[in-house]
DNA sequence: TAGTCTAGTCTAATATCGAAACTAGAAGAG
DNA sequence: CTCTTCTAGTTTCGATATTAGACTAGACTA
């Protein structure tokens, strides 16, 4: 969608919107991360147009975020499964989630819910803390250009 | 960009993406929480083309994640700042950013820090943590669908 | 072995985005 | 007070992305 890329930024934020790809991904991720594997469980999930899914799978695999492995349980067709990578974007998704389940929740209230794997309870959630634990208010928290030389030798 | 609307879905990430727009509106609210708040400011920052700042602007304000106000220094030109709605989408510029920074970090290295404002100290990843501040492992996370009946009255 | 499912590809229509040029009002220089 | 520049847009138009739908080759199913 976009059509001006992102990647020559120094920002580690447009960076990483880069490698996403769109909006599209993030709901694959998140199709992802509940345990999706095939083209169809997302094509179902999502109603996604079949060559928009594959350009994103292809995408999202090109960025190593998903890969593409065959599949575990016999089956001919390939599974596409998250990279450490691909894993390690779930407070991404964490953070959003919750935003939307604070400010635009559906009237019939949220639809997931992210829990300790262990103990089916609901996690606290993801926001500035110390590494003390103790939750930080947002002013308190500062986003800060780094200075840097323009060359680098 | 996307054709298709996600506010029908009752996921609340896909709602979140719908009310924040674009990627530009990630990196217009990256600059907000910067300290950007004038139409310049963000067109400087970005190299976006006028007009579609213009449209993100809108629409963010229209989201109420902006809001549009009389300048504070008596200028006649008015200003953009983050709501409450929009301030607490930190934790996902964040998580972003904190992405970026680790997996395709730019050569020069990162431009961005997220730090303590009061000790001007770098702050913990944020990232899944027990109520008692214990970092978790991904694979202790799980992120669980809802099981909810079709209708409600 | 016929029929169905999966995971695509291809084409054409549509929606969206962005670059560049243009503009009205504000600010600044002399 | 007048000329020029700056700000914050709007308009036009071309480039790009997304979608629906038709089509296909290889698996699977009865």
């Amino acid at each position: 969608m976009k059509t001006k890329s992102f990647s020559d930024m120094q920002c580690s934020i447009a960076r990483t919107l880069e490698q996403v790809g769109s909006w599209w991904s993030l709901l694959i991720l998140r199709d992802a991360m509940m345990g999706a594997r095939r083209f169809k469980h997302f094509e179902r999930s999502l109603g996604i147009a079949k060559n928009t899914l594959t350009k994103r799978l292809a995408q999202l695999v090109d960025a190593e975020i998903l890969e593409r492995v065959a599949a575990a349980d016999g089956s001919a067709y390939d599974e596409y499964v998250l990279t450490e990578r691909g894993r390690e974007l779930a407070p991404v998704m964490i953070a959003l989630s919750q935003w939307g389940d604070k400010w635009v929740a559906h009237p019939n209230g949220p639809s997931t819910e992210i829990v300790d794997g262990a103990t089916g309870e609901r996690l606290p959630k993801i926001w500035p803390r110390r590494e003390n634990g103790e939750w930080m208010e947002l002013n308190e928290v500062g986003m800060r250009q780094i200075e840097r030389a323009p060359e680098k030798d």
